[in-house]
DNA sequence: GAGTGTGAATCAATTCACAGCT
DNA sequence: AGCTGTGAATTGATTCACACTC
């Protein structure tokens, strides 16, 4: 579920940024990024080893994908024991890149970018909030979890000289490919979008994006074809007492 | 990439929640969203009618592939000409249940919460945030966008008497498996997660997870495939001056 | 002529099931 | 005895390519 990479239809058929491996899927990454909030919690906790099974089922996957994932990214557990914990965080780390910090810019200070900005998680897992900008006058200036918002025609320079690795776009529709050209001028190759707009980016840029409204939209899917089209339960129905089905925790 | 039904292993081979038909394709559900934002904006627009080939370079896809979405929610285009406009948006929403507005429930006015509590979009978009939870004292009785915060161990009474149907968990993750399982108990069969871990839910229950962590770690990882394993362009990087691709727009 | 609808082919991801190590 | 690593089988999604309709 990548939206980068326009059609470009025809001609071309060889990738044009195959530099001659790329043995871990996509969808793995995804997940390795999961494996790795419960390693860390596990790791905390003092845990030397875990099975596949427990991880798996800590992780929401079933044994087997996971050890199919693990082996991909050429980590070896022992068998008959499981994984090293620590061993294994550091394998996913380095995997997934996350042995250095990777500077942020975050674009667009609104409600949600605001949000975003004072959400200290970021910085906290190794993606400090290195520049902030918006066009607003009235937010050019201030200062957001100790970053000041700058005027976002000045991201060009300001992102270079940083070093800024990611953006983060939280513009309304309407400016966020100017934004995202701005980004990818400044030498940004990887691009958070929450605008709700498709970017349209050059080859060798990655852009992932988070839709709010396609979420709510594919869970509004979900409640119609159970209820068929009934508008929903009414006020007085009785809510039922479904006890939630056990999963280690 | 859903993540409900947990592990389950061994028995059940058949799947308890099938009533004769789930014709539609996870994966097409999702595009459905995005190709219906494209449509809405055209149909603002005046336009009549779209090829498939306009609409797919549109919402970032390939017409095969929107064409083939499009076939199976049983729509009908004209061949020679396109799909009519206003039609294909009243089919689309159709199969998506939007022709009615489903109550929605915000479970944690922290940062991100109230971030989207304040959101007009949801309401816009026919999702009327209903009902605001949280359990610091300090923020209950307080009003968001014309909606009061209530405490969140009235979650089972307030949400069935809302009739809320979709659930947003925006807690820290160590409350949100108890939230979870209030609004599952209060009928809510449809949740969006922004929490940081794996709900366990009952079988019949969707969740949709939002993760930033992972978003950035993703990202995290095709940036360091791309540079081996350096930091980071220096300060002193000059900008290269990379011409985005032509995508309609 | 233009553009949809769709079987068949391809590609990617998941699951099975078991050999092999400790 | 227990649990990993992985080929083979399966399932699912995407793309191709062309018959068919307006």
């Amino acid at each position: 579920m990548r939206s980068a990479r326009a059609p470009e239809d025809g001609l071309a058929p060889v990738d044009p940024d195959d530099t001659g491996s790329r043995p871990v899927p996509e969808a793995t990454v995804a997940r390795l990024a999961v494996y790795l909030r419960v390693l860390t919690t596990l790791l905390a906790e003092g845990r030397g080893t875990v099975s596949s099974e427990e991880l798996a089922a800590a992780a929401g996957v079933n044994s087997a994908k996971l050890r199919k994932d693990l082996s991909l990214i050429g980590s070896s557990g022992v068998r008959g024991v499981g994984y090293d914990v620590s061993r294994l965080v550091a394998e996913v780390e380095a995997t997934l890149g996350l042995t250095r910090p990777h500077a942020v810019a975050l674009v667009g200070v609104g409600n949600l970018g605001h949000a975003l900005a004072g959400y200290g998680g970021f910085a906290q897992r190794g993606f400090p909030v290195a520049a902030l900008f918006d066009v607003d006058p009235a937010l050019v200036g201030t200062t957001i979890g100790g970053v000041e918002v700058e005027h976002a025609d000045t991201i060009p320079w300001v992102c270079a000289e940083r070093g800024v690795t990611i953006g983060v776009v939280a513009t309304p529709a309407p400016a966020a490919q100017q934004v995202c050209d701005h980004l990818v001028t400044a030498g940004v190759r990887s691009i958070l979008n929450f605008a709700p707009t498709v970017l349209a980016v050059p080859a060798g840029v990655e852009v992932r994006k988070v839709d709010l409204a396609v979420e709510m939209q594919v869970l509004s899917f979900h409640v119609a074809r159970r209820h068929g089209t009934v508008p929903a339960a009414g006020p007085t129905a009785t809510p039922r007492q479904t006890p939630r089905e056990a999963v280690s925790r």
